[in-house]
RNA sequence: GGCCCGGUGGUCAAGCGGUUAAGACUCCGCCCUUUCACGGCGGCAUCACGGGUUCGAGUCCCGUCCGGGUCACCA
């Protein structure tokens, strides 16, 4: 035994550089947080490569509500030992997206190159010495070894398996190198032949271990029995072993990520095990999920697919972030809709939000209900807040818009104060960029004229028009110049005998609005012809005979 | 293929052995309404299928089928 520790400490020299810091010291280094009991430290962990999606957001989005309503920490961490997909910077575009979704971070990566907190650093690039350290322990304890295997003699290896019908991978009897002696792996390593390290597993696929996942509750699962590369050839670790060293180190208490990592719990756990480390709970999301046009099923949400649903298109379209939050809440827990309708005002920080209560399988992306529930949300804002908002998103979107909102801001108030702030306020905007569209005819430049197929509805209205009218008023005139041009001033009259007339009220006060905002559909007419003026009723009116 | 996870209406879903199987979105009717909306009411489910267990099963068990994930020196 002392003989095998003695040799597995001649391996470890051999390996790793000398002058590494002791576990111990990065313990030292990286306490224990002191947080009050109960309080969730969760990170987000994306690999650089540039935007993100709602999908992508998902989980970050439940690690920023976990931390909030426990008060915990939350923070960024960038992934990036893949250096065979580095791209440059890939950092900004989700630093970007993240700031633009409104998921602020209490520490890690704050840009290329930046990043603030006390566990860093945050970009695992640059942690490559501590990574070192805990491999060159294990390597001490028997617990890892060098594989001098190449790629070729891997894909060997899997053509054997493949023809034996037997499971593909580095474990027990196929572990070329896992028994070398001393003397060879020594001779191996300094013939300076690349080389990985990988974790000397005592797993035994046949027993079972109990893994708990708060969503998905305790699952049953094979002991992992692979040898699996801890340290690539350049040194640069996998994510299994950087997830290990990391989450421990940064003091990480939940783990919330996607279920495609749900197979790799069991190496999780056995890793922590092997490392001395106390595992974090773990909970598992399903993806956000996308029907496939072409095969008609589900599929997962994706950057290149569906430029719809990226943050940054998402952001561009102007929904606002507290309709994009409360979507998300209610993908998450459904019960979320109930919560709100009896806690009309609250804060979303406020809604008991559960794992539990997750569904295990993925939700549709359903970009009809995100509009529903944008358009409540719009709905529910003051005329203030909608201008400021709207104001902020045009500054970055739509600068001639913006010109026009800002121009005159209690005008621009005024009109969005129509059919808000009553108990059933309008809803009609879902973002922001349906603005020009939708509110056009409050401005001239942006106003369309359109002709009136019965000038003698306009003409007559002209006669009576009195911008003082209070509504009761102005619907009264509306009615008086009904019946001496054949229209019927009352719908259910009109309904009993359709044939005596040319029409009923409805087709009066529409041939007004054409004539004044050039649509349809407008909110309530009185209010618009009041914020809009005199000279614009008069003058358009008179343009639309 | 091995292992794992799922399967309640078009979509998101409540439900946890006894319910008329909640609710939301969409769609379709109707009602309210000066207009446009909002709102209200109604319609839209053989709980994947087949067997059990039970007085009784979306709800528990087994099998089948279907969908997803995973088996990399990618995360």
């Amino acid at each position: 035994m002392t003989e095998n520790l003695v040799s597995a400490a001649r391996l470890a020299a051999a390996i790793f550089e000398s002058g590494l810091k002791s576990p111990a010291e990065w313990e030292a280094r990286f306490p224990v947080r002191g947080l009050p009991e109960g309080a969730m430290v969760t990170r987000f962990a994306p690999s650089p490569t540039g935007f993100l999606t709602l999908g992508n957001l998902l989980t970050a989005f439940v690690d920023r509500l976990l931390a909030n309503t426990s008060g915990g920490v939350f923070f960024l961490r960038l992934e990036d030992t893949d250096k065979k997909r580095e791209t440059g910077d890939g950092v900004s575009g989700i630093v970007n997206d993240m700031a633009a979704f409104g998921l602020a971070i209490d520490e890690g990566v704050t840009g290329f190159g930046t990043e603030r907190g006390a566990y860093g650093p945050y970009t695992q690039s640059h942690r490559r010495e501590i990574y070192h350290t805990y491999a060159k322990a294990l390597v001490e304890q028997g617990l890892a070894y060098p594989c001098f295997c190449s790629a070729d003699d891997l894909d060997k290896l899997r053509n054997e398996q493949e023809q034996a019908g037997v499971n593909k991978g580095y474990y027990g009897q196929w572990t070329k190198c896992r028994n070398l002696s001393l003397d060879e792996q020594l001779a191996h390593l300094k013939s300076g032949e690349p080389y990985t390290l990988r974790l000397r597993s005592p797993g035994d696929a046949s027993r079972k271990i109990f893994v708990n996942d708060l969503v998905r509750g305790k699952l049953e699962l094979p002991e992992y029995d692979m040898d699996v590369v801890l340290l690539k050839a350049d040194g640069i670790p996998t994510y299994h072993f950087a997830h290990a060293v990391d989450d421990h180190l940064m003091r990480v208490t939940h783990v919330i990520r996607g279920d495609e990592w749900l197979a790799s719990l069991p190496l999780h756990a056995q890793l922590f095990y092997l490392l001395g480390f106390k595992p974090p709970k773990y909970a598992h999301i399903a993806p956000m999920m996308k029907l496939d046009a072409e095969t008609g099923g589900k599929r997962k949400l994706s950057k290149r697919k569906d430029p719809e649903a990226a943050v940054g298109a998402l952001v561009r379209a102007g929904y606002p972030n507290a309709a994009l939050h409360e979507y998300l809440v209610t993908l998450l827990n459904s019960s979320f809709e109930d919560w709100r309708r009896a806690n009309p005002d609250a804060p979303l920080a406020k809604f008991p939000f559960s794992l539990k209560k997750m569904q295990p399988s993925g939700a549709l992306f359903d970009l009809q209900k995100l509009e529903d529930v944008s358009k409540t949300v719009i709905s529910r804002m003051t005329a203030e807040q909608v201008y400021a908002q709207a104001l902020a998103w045009a500054n970055a979107f739509d600068p001639d818009l913006a010109s026009l909102l800002s121009n005159d801001p209690a005008y621009s108030i005024a009109m969005l104060s129509i059919d808000r702030g009553n108990k059933k306020p309008r809803k009609d905007i879902a973002r922001w960029g349906q603005l020009r569209e939708l509110y056009s005819y409050f401005y001239d430049e942006l106003f369309e004229p359109r002709l009136v197929s019965a000038p003698e509805i306009l003409q007559a209205y002209l006669e009576v028009y009195d911008p003082n009218d209070d509504k009761d008023a102005w619907f009264a005139k509306i009615k008086s110049i009904c019946e001496p041009l054949g229209y019927c001033p009352d719908v259910k009259t009109y309904k009993a005998d359709p044939d005596t007339w040319k029409g009923h009220v409805s087709d009066v006060s529409g041939a007004i609005r054409m004539a004044v905002t050039g649509r349809e559909n407008t909110p309530d007419l009185w209010a618009v012809m009041r914020v809009i003026g005199e000279a614009r009723v008069r003058g358009r009116m008179e343009e639309a005979m």
